[in-house]
DNA sequence: GGTTATACTGACATTGTTGTCAACACATGA
DNA sequence: TCATGTGTTGACAACAATGTCAGTATAACC
């Protein structure tokens, strides 16, 4: 209640010598950069119980108050944290994708390097398992649409070329499906299953082009001529 | 510092009428299983921040002092609920897989409904989130390399009967890894990808069934006696 | 050099959460 | 009916985390 106002300015008096005030002052953008780098890497590494704006705020070298000077909240530096993700997550997966001419040599690993680089897929779970997806941007759930979009074009016409019968649009629907959440599944429990199964760094990268190739044996089945045993 | 330890006796002087002192008492067992179930369905649908003592006591209808008595802490809480999740998942694994005689009709498809069932996956990728699983149990990894020896063993009988090659150890290890990763990661994003995909649950249904079939093509055509193409 | 805008800070308020403690109440058995 | 064990509670302590605020320091512009 009665507030004690005097404290602050009775303080600034020369009491003692400090005179050696040098203050590092950043860009706005530089700072929330730094602050979101930050805020990522402990998410990625403890959790969500690791965005505390304290600990944040050390990490940077800066005081706590001046992350909410730039994000208004914590809420508002998760927020944000998401928006770059997902951007992030958008422009590496388009470029990866589409960028290598036609057929993207190997999307599914594509997919993996992108959402296991940095703990991407680790953030991504946190943000999809607090259900804070919806409020913000699209997420990745669009994202996996676009691209199953893409590669189901990509089927038309590559049959169209073959002659052979257009895959189902499903197919290619599941085949995306399962694609994201292996990748997602991966960065959360990959680790674990990989040491229990005694796979060193080698055989984890094997595992994936094991998945790649059950893929693509599955689609050139799928797309061959002779359609004998699709109904079954 | 200075306890104002009157407080509360004095207040147990009959002050007024109050003399309705229904106090629920349960067993010990039956208070830990209602604890536990509490905290079970906070963490599914909110996450770790979803398990505070107070919120998860008026869910049961007791106060947070109470938990503590049965729990010691917060932390001996979560591990508590660690150890029997991983024992529910491992009992309800096993007898889908083992029970059904021999080859357990599709594997896939019970694993799926295991850790989709009550948010199992959820709980489960929480607590790999958060690094928790090394501590108490052995955690679902291990559970992964039991039933992939299993596989593996059934794999191996079947090409002995049937004159084959034994299939590949790894190629059977791999075949788990995928099918836990897309399990955990379908608990998570599947949601979200089946809405963007625009399906229904029957949707959902096909699409089990087409991961299933399209493993169960994998391991017939690499079982098969010809392995024509298993180089490339 | 003075003015302005704003990145930044220290101290504090506020709120929420875990944990402690003494005492209470219900069940069981003597 | 009394004694004992223990499930249960309200009040409080201790601590941590977010957010507020007045004021400071630095860069840019005049």
């Amino acid at each position: 209640m009665s507030r004690t106002a005097s404290s602050h300015t009775a303080a600034t008096s020369p009491v003692s010598a400090k005179p050696a005030q040098k203050r590092v002052r950043r860009t706005a953008e530089e700072a929330r950069r730094l602050i979101l780098d930050a805020a990522e890497k402990r998410l990625a590494t403890q959790g969500p119980e690791g965005i505390r704006l304290q600990d944040i705020a050390r990490d940077v070298g800066i005081s706590h108050p001046a992350i909410l000077h730039h994000f208004e909240s914590r809420e508002g530096l998760v927020k944000a944290l998401i928006a770059r993700t997902n951007t992030q997550l958008r422009e590496k997966l388009l470029t990866a994708l589409g960028n290598s001419g036609d057929a993207a040599q190997d999307p599914i690993e594509s997919v993996f390097e992108a959402l296991s680089d940095r703990g991407t897929a680790r953030l991504l779970a946190w943000l999809l398992l607090t259900g804070r997806v919806n409020d913000t941007s699209k997420g990745p759930q669009v994202l996996m649409t676009e691209i199953a979009d893409r590669l189901h074009a990509h089927r038309e016409e590559n049959a169209k070329q073959k002659g052979t019968l257009a895959p189902d649009r499903e197919d290619t629907f599941f085949l995306a499906m399962l694609t994201t959440s292996a990748a997602f599944g991966d960065a959360i429990i990959g680790r674990y299953l990989a040491e229990a199964a005694g796979l060193d760094e080698a055989g984890v990268k094997r595992f994936r082009s094991w998945f790649g190739k059950l893929l693509r044996q599955h689609v050139e089945r799928t797309d061959a001529p002779a359609g004998d045993d699709e109904g079954k």
